[in-house]
DNA sequence: CATGGTCAAGTGGCA
DNA sequence: TGCCACTTGACCATG
């Protein structure tokens, strides 16, 4: 949604009146990717071990110069809303965020970034992958899990970018052993553990699979305890949603975001538009349908495998 | 230099 | 209790 217009009001009155949506997209721009622009790339731990920190940093710098770029082209295509990949720091257990900040290229790097979002703003958050287990039976799952969070939640700080749900740090719960409110309360426990700054951010996501959180599940385990954000992901509330109906479960889920701009994720189904072969959680490459917003505003990442050429194409049929 | 096997991570289903 | 599938993009050894 590429807005130019020198009379300011008239935009506004447009947003107003038309109650515009934002759209961003996750981790990877392909078109930038392919010039070898990438902020995500990753090191194999043979290759850390082996050639150390240098590489390290020189791989982390490599990834924030990308990023910034990659911010850039998100600002020329009227794109504000962006996750970072969490490969931007590989191997987030080897190191640690204060060693780093005190390379001045890393740390020169994450203050113009977030100075680049503030003043352009822009809204960036991290989503841990499905392995940080904050809810883990296994104390050095919940450990490293910790550790994840905290870390992503420290380059947002780094960054400059306020500490609000505004610049969020996404997790699944990721577990509903040995029961679904145990498991609850051991992601409470867990929660209990993060630095400030990360309990801040913490924002708790639905799941597809038949034995994971729904949105209901987390709003009565997990919200009501400890009053977090959700946010409602459409394809896995498809897939997986005890019942209750898209509308109920996206009002339920804004209703989490006290006063910050909510977020929700959204794909198409590959299974059905795409590959019928493929496994009904699979993500399609691009946007088949209207997305329902039911009149409300809120900001809507999509996860689709064609990343920004499919945000440009949805936004171009709008 | 292109390609495809391998790697990280943790859960959970199944022997 | 152990093993493998699951997921994903990028690494990196091989040809």
């Amino acid at each position: 949604m590429r807005i130019k217009n020198r009379n300011n009001v008239k935009v506004l009155f447009f947003y107003y009146i038309y109650n515009m949506n934002r759209f961003g997209y996750a981790c990877i721009n392909t078109e930038l990717t392919a010039k070898g622009i990438s902020s995500s790339r990753s090191m194999k731990l043979s290759t850390f071990l082996k050639n150390g920190r240098t590489h390290y940093d020189t791989t982390v710098i490599g990834n924030l110069g990308s990023l910034l770029q990659t911010l850039k082209w998100n600002e020329e295509h009227g794109i504000k809303v962006f996750r970072i990949s969490n490969d931007l720091f590989p191997h987030k257990n080897r190191v640690t965020l204060d060693e780093l900040l005190e390379v001045e290229p890393i740390r020169v790097l994450l203050s113009g970034i977030g100075e680049y979002a503030i003043s352009n703003g822009h809204r960036l958050s991290f989503h841990t992958d499905a392995y940080s287990v904050l809810a883990s039976q296994r104390e050095s799952v919940v450990a490293n899990a910790v550790n994840d969070i905290n870390f992503v939640s420290g380059v947002l700080d780094a960054m400059g970018l306020e500490c609000t749900p505004l610049h969020k740090v996404n997790v699944h719960i990721g577990t509903s052993k040995p029961s679904k409110p145990q498991a609850a309360e051991n992601f409470i426990n867990g929660y209990n553990l993060l630095s400030p700054s990360a309990k801040r951010r913490l924002t708790i996501e639905n799941d597809d699979k038949p034995s994971a959180f729904t949105v209901d599940d987390l709003y009565n385990l997990i919200h009501t305890h400890i009053r977090i954000p959700i946010v409602i992901d459409y394809h896995h509330h498809s897939i997986h949603n005890d019942g209750v109906d898209l509308e109920n479960a996206l009002s339920k889920a804004l209703s989490t975001w006290n006063g910050v701009r909510p977020i929700v994720h959204y794909s198409s189904s590959r299974k059905l538009y795409e590959d019928v072969k493929s496994p009904v959680t699979a993500h399609a490459d691009f946007i088949y349908e209207k997305i329902p917003t039911f009149g409300r505003d809120f900001d809507i990442m999509l996860e689709c495998k064609s990343k920004e050429q499919a945000l440009l194409k949805y936004v171009s049929c709008l």
